[in-house]
DNA sequence: TTGTTATATCACTATTTTATTATATAACAA
DNA sequence: TTGTTATATAATAAAATAGTGATATAACAA
């Protein structure tokens, strides 16, 4: 399993996660995915291994073409540290609440 | 509201990760949460800087001390985009599902 | 074969990032 | 005031990143 540092490390990225939007459409080969980018095609083949190394995307080989698709589980490394960290904000949040709670009441205790 | 680079690359060093995890627990000032890594305090307050550009902490000045929190809704500015490629995972997954059932009645047919 | 298409790799440059040390600033306490 | 604590900023060095052009490789088509 990639590491949370690769993943995130690939989101930073705008050309990976625009290379990501568009593989959400379906599969593509490198030169397809090349082609909207005002980019060489080295430079795309690097943001696919990279995306590849962090476990966003798969290839399959088909003769000379290389064709790319998501990786069905590629968000799995990084959701449960989110999730951890959603978890914190809410509890945190809600901590808020209790102590909005409890200064509710001395609002009508002293309004000097 | 800050742009999905600026969380991403935050989110993508552990040192930052840690951080967050630290601050999960709740506030702490700069040198508390300096404290448990090898690494100077301004190496640290860069972090923070990085935490707090991108929205993912915030702080308050009290008297001489900064204590840092995590931002509420640091994570607002990627849910969404994270949202749309789970939404592409699970999409891909049911074609690859139809796929997978447009084949299996044919597995009957031709068994040679 | 030969030429062409599809992709990867290499060598290099520019930029960004991360850390360090040294120093500045700001609040507090004696 | 003076010293100390808490934090930020500046100058710099090292490392990682992202791009380029040139070239290698591999499959396909004529």
């Amino acid at each position: 399993m990639p590491d949370l540092d690769a993943v995130f490390a690939s989101l930073a990225d705008p050309t990976r996660r625009a290379i990501l939007a568009r593989l959400a459409i379906g599969e593509a080969t490198v030169l397809d995915i090349a082609k909207p980018f005002s980019m060489t095609q080295p430079a795309i083949s690097r943001h696919l291994k990279v995306l590849e190394g962090s476990g966003l995307i798969v290839r399959r080989v088909e003769g000379a073409k290389h064709p790319c698709r998501l990786a069905p589980d590629g968000l799995a490394t990084i959701e449960p540290w989110l999730d951890m960290l959603r978890a914190a904000l809410k509890k945190n949040y809600d901590r808020l609440d209790g102590v909005l709670a409890a200064m509710t009441p001395d609002l009508g205790k002293d309004p000097t």
